[in-house]
DNA sequence: AAATCCGCTTAACAATTTGATAATATAACA
DNA sequence: TGTTATATTATCAAATTGTTAAGCGGATTT
């Protein structure tokens, strides 16, 4: 299954609405926080780094739209999922929602089913792809974009070879790699290297985990768990 | 420089509504490729392979849903956008169509204009970061059209390429640019400039900001970090 | 037009890191 | 116990990057 530990910001007024989200996030696994107004919804925002915003448009103290717009001028919330959520179903502030930078948009009365369908959607796409390109596996984490392994929530930092022969095990944790897998896989089909080399290498990555995350299978190969 | 034209699919049993999108989307400045039911579009999908599909939930030769589930089951339309398009507003279904990993929902009757700023916001959404004018980075400001760096609240003169190599790490903070990215990014495909080129920027860029936000990964390449 | 400045590239060398190997020790297993 | 496979360690060569200075050519100034 997934790692939801995703924050939420959901920022609205009326007390009843905030609550039925809250109940409804919470239970779907997510992290949630809760503003009254805008002007508490940016300050929340910039406390906390949620990873999605649920702002309703009318709200006391600076609009929804208002908020949205203030947030994308800053580079660390462009990448910020925002729905927007309002009883106005005119499409002109619709569109102006969208064209503010809103990801969605969704209409009061809310179905929470309809609106955490399209809150998992949104996640569902923003990972799509980059699911390849992150592993995660109990506490370790390992980046293929950034070239780091966080284990234990510390910064480890492996070498090239290193970090493609953990890389590779850990892309299928449990399953044993044989050798010439390893060897075609990390090395190249036409290099030729000595047999211990190997060896030295599982031995590194070991020693800077600091953990037997690693298991020799003898005479097959090496597997990889937690 | 204007991001290339994308490739919409466009999929419903009504010719009307087809028209319609297809008037509109062309007037937004989209290729649009046309289908009449759920077998020619995936069979268009394979030939063209679009950026957007929208599909139609109610369609004979598969539905929309049907569609969407083999669709997601190739790697190379992982990444595609969908959005559903439909009569039924019933909840059921819109969670169904979410679930099954649409990106989108949208009621038929359509507005065309709701559904032209839905299409521009999912576009939006993944291309967000690559054609910035402004990067702000903590302490760092990156403006790409004056070609001015500011940094602790003091302006930095970088030049021409020690500026893009500069705007070119910092547009993904923390990813790995790889030296032949870097040069196909900085420098252009065809260039062919010596090793060590990259390595007397990236230390003038060091320099002139007087700090180590870019850090070498050996064997790999470089990453932008405060 | 000459002198100067500036950005870019390169060459040459230094500093550093990495990866492979050999040699030896240890563990697994028949 | 003997045999085989893996672990460990130290060492060295190779690969990679850092640094500096110098040269070139276009642009700017005098």
């Amino acid at each position: 299954m997934e790692s939801k530990t995703k924050k939420i910001l959901v920022a609205d007024d009326e007390a009843d609405i905030l609550e039925i989200l809250n109940y409804n996030l919470i239970n779907e696994g997510y992290t949630v926080i809760t503003a009254k107004n805008g002007n508490e919804a940016l300050d929340k925002a910039k406390q906390y780094h949620p990873d999605l915003i649920i702002l309703d448009i009318m709200m006391p103290y600076k609009n929804g739209i208002e908020v949205c717009k203030l947030l994308r001028m800053q580079t660390e919330f462009k990448e910020t999922l925002i729905i927007f959520l309002t009883a106005m179903s005119d499409e002109g502030t619709q569109v102006k929602g969208l064209e503010e930078g809103a990801d969605d948009y969704v209409n009061k009365p809310i179905s929470p089913k309809v609106l955490i369908s399209r809150v998992n959607a949104l996640f569902r796409r923003t990972n799509r792809g980059a699911d390849e390109k992150i592993i995660k596996l109990g506490d370790m984490i390992i980046d293929r974009d950034r070239y780091i392994i966080t284990f234990h929530s510390k910064e480890i930092i492996l070498a090239k070879k290193e970090f493609e022969l953990l890389a590779l095990l850990a892309s299928r944790p449990g399953r044993v790699f044989l050798r010439n897998e390893i060897l075609s896989q990390v090395w190249g089909q036409d290099v030729i290297v000595g047999d211990r080399t190997i060896d030295v290498h599982i031995r590194k990555i070991r020693q800077k985990l600091e953990s037997d995350c690693i298991t020799t299978v003898k005479g097959v190969g090496y597997k990889f768990e937690l």
